[in-house]
DNA sequence: ATTCTTATTGAAAAATATTTTCAATAAGGA
DNA sequence: TCCTTATTGAAAATATTTTTCAATAAGAAT
């Protein structure tokens, strides 16, 4: 089922500005803010408020069509979710965005946790950072920033 | 090495707003904002400006002092770090964190990933909310909010 | 103790980010 | 094509963070 069906299916409708801001993430695949977002929005031409690129961040979140990634500085970022991952890797250089598979036994490492600590765990949030390929190719570089 | 050895280290001053920071971390143990951080020098009257409560989070993460947490909603909070360990878990319910050990095997984890997606990977940032057990206790609440 | 140097502070202003309000618009069913 | 109402965008309100700079105070030197 692709987002405007989602959509639909909810009550909701499939406005101008949604296509945009789903358009613009598409094209980046790396984390953006709602800044930058509404910037790209423009450079495109396709103009729509500010405001309007806020609402749908927080809209397209409640459904899981987006998801808010948290990096050391930039703390409001929003990419697409591909369903089934949930963990990202984020270059430090170019900022390109990868989900990745494989950490599907991390959740095994969850029971030891809530032994130590008593806590029930129902939520996490797991990114790396680091180099991409393409950036290293380029740069050689290789070390943390 | 405290924090105050830590900061002669370095040349640095041992001040009273740096002394207030510290000492409000240190009551709250739970993730506080800078203005929450502020407000609460000024209710311990302890009168301390907003922009040094910054500056001095800045400082401390800067040394590894203090860490940064990223919750869903507040984004911006920091809790004093304990040596040694990296992770976070956050109550949904009461916001108290606790650090927790035993993923030092995280590492482990990295080298398929660096296989899969050709990054290097150099930094991470892990954090997993749940319910804490006091807050089981209180509210025989379990699941996800 | 006192002086000196300079890191650090705090107030104000500037810059930036986010939320609220509300009349005007347009999505999509009838 | 009309109608209902979810949604938009502009402006204002609010909140957050950073910058600037003269005044202060930490701590080394005397």
């Amino acid at each position: 089922m692709d987002w405007q069906e989602k959509l639909n299916q909810e009550g909701l409708r499939v406005t101008h500005p949604r296509r945009v801001v789903i358009s613009v993430l598409e094209q980046s695949g790396t984390p953006l803010s709602p800044q930058a977002i509404h910037r790209r929005s423009l450079e495109a031409k396709e103009e729509i408020g500010l405001v309007s690129v806020y609402r749908t961040l927080d809209l397209l979140t409640e459904l899981g069509l987006v998801r808010r990634v948290h990096g050391q500085n930039e703390c409001q970022c929003y990419v697409l979710a591909s369903p089934g991952h949930y963990h990202h890797l984020v270059c430090q250089h170019c900022g390109s965005a990868v989900e990745f598979s494989g950490m599907e036994d991390l959740s095994s490492l969850l029971a030891p946790i809530e032994l130590e600590t008593g806590f029930t765990i129902n939520e996490h949030l797991l990114q790396f950072s680091g180099v991409c390929p393409e950036c290293q190719r380029r740069t050689g570089y290789h070390d943390q920033e």
